[in-house]
DNA sequence: ATGCATGAGAG
DNA sequence: TCTCATGCATA
């Protein structure tokens, strides 16, 4: 059998992970869908979803193949998340779509209407491709330089919610910057990330297992949820604290060499895959299940790759990092 | 460091 | 089914 990771360290029941504004949340969830293109003009598209979609698609996954094929979270939908944007206290524009028209528009400009999908999938060249990429937009880049990294005095002041109260929101400055000497007093201790993880089991802190290398290194570069980086923060700077004191304590440390166990294998998709999808992505992030089989079948993959890819690939909107560095 | 995946909870 | 937190596997 399987070795199970039967260990569920704190999953903040979904329920106390936004407290705080649960209408907001629906609120925003529903404006989003509605800020998005005409959903009639959606159900025109997809409504005849058919090669031309795909084809559209396509066309602008080809197009893709030019320099950034990965710089694709560059416009940020309206969404839940984008109260968070809004709560650091920055005008954020990014968050603050220029026009609706924006909404549907992309790094590449759709073909033309006068351009057969079919056709257009055939004959379509690079150059032509690369013509119609021009460079991104200037960015209103609203951000202002972190101003107080410095500010390292002591213990952060947990922004713990005054009973009765919703915790407040942590500032995203002050989360960056926690993150950020975090990392270097990790490192100071010569603890690596996965070290971390497997320590945090050791504080018997109330619902706080191990975490995962992954999530330590995400945390570290703020390519998590806000709500994920506010969670997590009293739990590593309660570790860092007890690692920096048992240093001062016993200097010597054991160095345990661990042992290695593998087992499954990662299903990775092709470049030219990958860039379809990026371009579905782009035309419709949520596509139905419908649109799902369709591009799966197209792609020659299967349907639950094809959703799990559009899953992650919202997930990756949402972090941290875009909102608060760009 | 990051891509693809799982599982819980909510709807 | 989706979101969200998180993890294994891998580039």
């Amino acid at each position: 059998m399987m070795a199970m990771d039967a260990k569920q360290p704190f999953a903040v029941p979904a329920a106390l992970q936004d407290p705080k504004f649960p209408s907001l949340h629906a609120g925003a969830e529903a404006m989003r869908r509605v800020c998005l293109p005409a959903p009639q003009l959606q159900g025109n598209i997809f409504g005849s979803f058919d090669e031309s979609l795909l084809a559209r698609a396509e066309a602008l996954a080809a197009a893709d193949i030019a320099p950034q094929a990965k710089a694709h979270h560059l416009h940020p939908h309206f969404k839940p998340d984008a109260a968070f944007h809004a709560m650091s206290g920055v005008p954020c524009a990014a968050a603050a779509l220029p026009h609706p028209a924006a909404l549907t528009a992309h790094p590449h400009p759709l073909p033309h209407p006068a351009l057969d999908g079919g056709d257009l999938l055939e004959h379509l060249s690079p150059s032509l491709a690369v013509a119609g990429l021009a460079e991104p937009p200037a960015l209103p880049a609203p951000l202002p330089p972190p101003p107080l990294p410095g500010a390292a005095a002591g213990p952060l002041p947990v922004p713990v919610g005054a009973p009765g109260g919703p915790a407040p929101a942590a500032d995203p400055r002050e989360l960056e910057a926690f993150a950020e000497r975090f990392k270097q007093r990790r490192v100071r201790l010569g603890v690596t990330q996965a070290d971390v993880g497997a320590a945090l089991a050791a504080l018997k802190l109330p619902g706080v297992g191990s975490l995962s290398q992954s999530t330590i290194c995400r945390f570290e570069s703020l390519t998590l949820s806000h709500n994920n980086m506010t969670a997590l923060r009293p739990v590593l700077q309660a570790w860092l604290e007890g690692a920096e004191a048992a240093r001062r304590a016993r200097p010597a440390g054991p160095d345990p060499p661990p042992g290695a166990e593998r087992k499954r294998r990662r299903t990775s998709i092709a470049a030219p895959e990958r860039r379809s999808l990026e371009a579905y992505f782009a035309l419709q992030p949520r596509p139905s299940a419908e649109k799902i089989a369709a591009i799966a079948e197209k792609l020659d993959l299967k349907k639950n790759v094809v959703r799990v890819w559009f899953c992650n690939q919202r997930q990756k909107q949402k972090r941290m990092k875009y909102s608060a560095v760009h």
